[in-house]
DNA sequence: CTAACGTATCAGTGGATAATGATATGACAG
DNA sequence: CTGTCATATCATTATCCACTGATACGTTAG
């Protein structure tokens, strides 16, 4: 991806990343059910792979990923680890995109981009 | 994707897609520059394609994206077609994701999920 | 009508990533 | 120390998605 250079004029492109990285983390259902689970209150991993559905390793997976981008944080208690959301404003952020499919969002439906 | 039967419990699977829809559209660079582009003023393909380097064709196709999702809206000018942010909540969440990074956003590079 | 320009669409390709099964690590019980 | 449970990591696989080049559509100029 070599063609971005006379993007260097814009907004530093490093940021146009992070912004990217950022939402491509909360770009996935399931990553998204299991921010949703951790909203209402502090959860183990096996309490999210129940709620969820998914299987142990992809929940761990996704964990990783959230806490990576410090979406969550964790905390040991015997053999388990809970995990619960890491900053208010990360439940400001998916309000706010609530609130913006309420205005606009039947559209994103339409999107044929993405084969679902 | 069967697995996901024991999420009827929680709120809607339905609105999970609709959230995760937009933050994939949100979750590229490019698309990304683009509403950087756009969001000082109204451009025509041709100017985003100047400003991001890419190609026109993957230009259109990301406006495309982006028209669906109703994150811009166009207006045809002779054979020009000009693009613009179709509502403010957009900058509005672009501006709390950039908030959202202030705060912990250093980790996000440290996500190893995504290779970069 | 024909040529030139701006934009949109299509098919093909490569790269990235989510899910899975097997396995490793760590903690507690007996 | 051994077995069991909770969690994390690894390798594999299948899928999805962004980019490219060719081309079609629509508009204006000559």
């Amino acid at each position: 991806m070599t063609a971005q250079n006379t993007q260097d004029d814009l907004s530093a492109p490093d940021t146009l990343e992070l912004r990217a990285k950022l939402f491509r983390g909360l770009g996935d259902p399931n990553r998204l059910a299991i921010l949703d689970a951790l909203e209402s209150n502090e959860c183990s991993v096996q309490e999210i792979v129940g709620r969820t559905g998914l299987g142990q390793p992809n929940v761990s997976n996704h964990l990783r990923c959230l806490l990576d981008c410090g979406l969550v944080s964790r905390r040991s208690e015997g053999r388990f680890v809970r995990y619960r959301l890491a900053d208010g404003r990360v439940a400001v952020l998916l309000r706010d995109a609530d609130r913006l499919l309420a205005a606009t969002g039947t559209g994103i439906d339409n999107c044929k981009r993405y084969t679902e």
